[in-house]
DNA sequence: TATGAATGAGCATTCATTCAT
DNA sequence: AATGAATGAATGCTCATTCAT
């Protein structure tokens, strides 16, 4: 009998290590000869495992999705604060404060940029926003201290949240030894405290 | 002396052609030939032009700056709002509403991707940023209705509006069929009329 | 002994999926993952029971040659005819006047063109065509109503049999919406009927 | 102004370095970089001048059946013969008598054995035995002593013609050995000496 | 005995760059 | 100054073969 091995374990592990090689080196200069490396494969078991390279990029920027969902988990969904300093804070996790945290920052950057001639890599840049702004509606609505918003208004609260999250992190990437944690809280916090003030105090 | 005059056209043509390239095929998918085609001259022209495709990609992203300070001129420096609805109105002219402005934030995000492995990119988009901010502090200041806040506060206030925008303008290039221009003024606005409704009234 | 049945039936069963795949994809399209899916076994089986590729496919060259020699048995060993007609009606046999017969042809003709650079395969062939003219011999002395000719004038007579086939079925088999049974007959018989009908009332 | 070159005098001088790299090695042991070193260019200047190796191969066929037509000319059109055993001696001119020939033969052989798979070549090969059909028509009409036969009539007789030098060809080509020229015209002299005695004295 | 995961050499192909004209 | 033919290194990918289980 052959060595029986887990295939998603394998594939994901492949995709994890072309993160770490995106990371670093960036998507077009990502070859699989570098990921096989990183993966301590060879090529040939990298195109075992996918199709093409376009899908072990596709899994890497999987990968990337589920580990923010993931890191999404403990500030969010657990005992949701209800004040704003304290959501801003838990908040503040999605930056790019560490070094993994710039890491996967600097591959969702690449992923942009391929995704803007790619319909494949946008659409499931779509549903990833449609599933955050999903997951936050709950957590802001219980920051509302009056009665309940309105989903529609949920949804427009939470997509400027994005919008401010995506801001600060592209430029933090952009710009990581003028942007330390604390700079990046600061601005995120100048940001959103007036606005989620507002939102928490309004009757809509 | 023509010649230069004709010289820096050509480049600046060439730019431009570059441009629309990456703007519609992606960084990764440039090749000089079409920029070549796109610009009406052969390949060898493009390599008389400029030392190397990373020359001209940096052609085209300073082409990009360019046009961004530009379409900067109109909305902050001349007669700048001292109402915050009248500001918010103006800096929405950074925010891909039409064709143009979703092309132009296409090959800025399809710099980011590469800026991430590639230093000299990223002084270009740090000495961008840099220029930004100082030309929204003066701006900022009017708007301000008591004593003048202190430099430190109006780049912090411009570092917030920054991302504000960065954030609205990556997804609506990200999402381009969901993002028309109403939802983009929205939620910039939701996103920034209770930062700088305050800023305008703080004493600092 | 059962083992070995089994080993011989295995590689028999291995080179008949050879000769189906070569058939459907041709020679240069033939991968080893495809005849072993074909002869339902997995690649290490394909591998185990032959040492390379080149031993597959010279198997499943044998198999056509055992397969024609098969097809010949009836029609020339059996009861020959002694007129001119049946001899050809019979003859027609070869020609790949259905799907299987056009499957076969086409396996010929891909070893062909393989074996013009592989002396080995061209060894196999020279075997063949010896062992065809000789099994034509007797049956063509039956046919000849005089004096029994020399065996230089029957295997002359053979050759010229076998050169009528080759080209009657190598232009069938590279046109076969063009040459339906029908004229494949037609033409060997226009062919065969001149130099056969001499050839039997010749005193040589 | 860059060198001028004649465009399609490259691509017929690499369509013949392919045709030779074919005849020696075959066709699924050509790599383009043999290819390139034959017409003593690089490989970057073969896909210059094709856009893909089935297009180099494509042309290496057409090359092919130009020849073959080029060496039709000699001795059909010109002053066509009347009589069968004249007509048979030109006829032989296909016949794969010398190096030349042998090696256009193989090259024939193995396109045939990519043709089966390959619904491109096989129009390639329809084409030409239409094309050399009709012109064998007018030559065999004035073998004809009586009165001129029907269309129909003639293109059998050329349809016969065809399968005999094919047949004769194929052997020829896969015994290089066996048959010598000699040999050659011998059989098919056998095979076509009835047939078109029989034509030629026929009313039809 | 049989499996199929893994290997890695070899291929066509792409494309920035060079350079003779 | 401008051309575009030619170069050749580098990449993704294929697939026969190997081998641990």
């Amino acid at each position: 009998m052959p060595k029986q091995v887990d295939l998603a374990a394998q594939r994901r592990a492949i995709a994890e290590a072309a993160i770490s090689v995106v990371g670093e080196a960036g998507l077009e200069a990502t070859r699989l000869r570098d990921v096989a490396r990183a993966a301590k494969v060879t090529t040939g078991a990298v195109t075992h495992y996918f199709e093409s390279k376009d899908e072990v990029l596709e899994a890497a920027l999987a990968e990337i999705v589920r580990r923010t969902l993931e890191r999404m988990e403990t500030p969010l969904a657990a005992n949701a604060p209800t004040d704003v300093a304290g959501f801003i804070r838990r908040v503040c996790a999605y930056l790019p404060l560490d070094d993994a945290g710039r890491q996967e920052w600097r591959v969702w950057l690449a992923f942009w940029g391929r995704a803007i001639a790619d319909a494949r890599l946008r659409a499931v840049h779509r549903d990833h926003y449609a599933n955050i702004v999903e997951r936050m509606v709950p957590t802001l609505r219980v920051l509302r201290q009056g009665p309940a918003p309105s989903l529609r208004t949920l949804r427009k609260c939470a997509d400027a949240l994005c919008a401010a999250i995506d801001g600060v992190g592209t430029r933090a990437t952009l710009e990581p030894e003028l942007w330390p944690a604390r700079r990046q809280r600061e601005t995120l916090s100048d940001l959103l405290a007036p606005m989620l003030t507002a939102f928490a105090a309004a009757k809509d």
